[in-house]
DNA sequence: ATGATAATGAGAACGATTTGCGAAAAGTCA
DNA sequence: TGACTTTTCGCAAATCGTTCTCATTATCAT
């Protein structure tokens, strides 16, 4: 598990500096238990350190992004969507309602598709996988 | 296959206007090989209609893919790129170094998409899978 | 504490896409 | 074909999410 002062940790590791709205915006990736929009990180943020802003939101998101800390969704829609990386990798399935959006794996998938860049002559570098669906009214 | 005079028939059923513009339109997905970006297509339809404008084309592709006559794909990197529906479905295959676009499909990971909705109680809308690969170097 | 330097806030700038609006075509019917 | 109605058009301004500029502030090694 990554506590919040696992994350100071690791971010002083990767030779940055510490600040006040780093540490707000990694707490609030840390305890969403959904996958917020730039915007959301920013309000929650706020709650905590009212001197955050919007620049330095996306600024952070980015750095933690490149170092591996934080994954970008960009799901279809308006604006990316992020989470706190450091779980095993995973896919997603969009609820096309609610908007909530639920975690998925399976080790099949992921074989069929090195199977498939393999043939076409490719390396995967990543991928995207994204379901989008409803659940089904009860009758 | 799909003729330009097939699409024009297929727009007028549809009830809408014919005008130089919209085929000029069709006419570039028709013949692209490749994924064109909105901008791609703007400058292929100008050459055979200069009147062609910016705002027509995004007009355009939008009415066209709610009436499925085109898919919008929205890889990574800047903007929306399309392609005439009117094919099998297929996913796509993003080389990192060149931008090309290549077409698969897998029955099998269709299946697998569609059992793993259903375990967690949903039914497809639809799905967006994209491979971002490199072909191996040469050594 | 102090200074070198990185990070910040505010707002302007951006790129892709969308929209409002008056002018110009397309379709309709006589 | 001409007159009329309605859609579509081009242009420019507006949006939206995101990035950048720059003067100011904060972090951290000393």
């Amino acid at each position: 598990m990554n506590t919040d002062a696992q994350l100071e940790t690791d971010l002083r590791a990767e030779g940055v500096r510490v600040t006040r709205q780093r540490l707000a915006i990694l707490h609030v990736l840390r305890s969403a238990a959904d996958h917020p929009r730039a915007e959301d990180i920013l309000a929650r943020a706020k709650e905590q350190d009212p001197s955050v802003s919007q620049a330095t939101v996306y600024r952070t998101l980015a750095m933690l992004e490149k170092a591996g800390t934080v994954l970008k969704n960009e799901f279809d829609g308006a604006g990316a969507r992020y989470e706190l990386a450091g779980g095993a990798h995973h896919d997603h399935l969009i609820d096309l309602d609610t908007g909530e959006v639920i975690e998925f794996h399976s080790q099949k998938i992921e074989r069929l598709q090195a199977e498939i860049a393999a043939e076409l002559g490719y390396d995967i570098e990543w991928h995207r996988l994204e379901l989008y669906g409803r659940r089904p009214k009860a009758r």
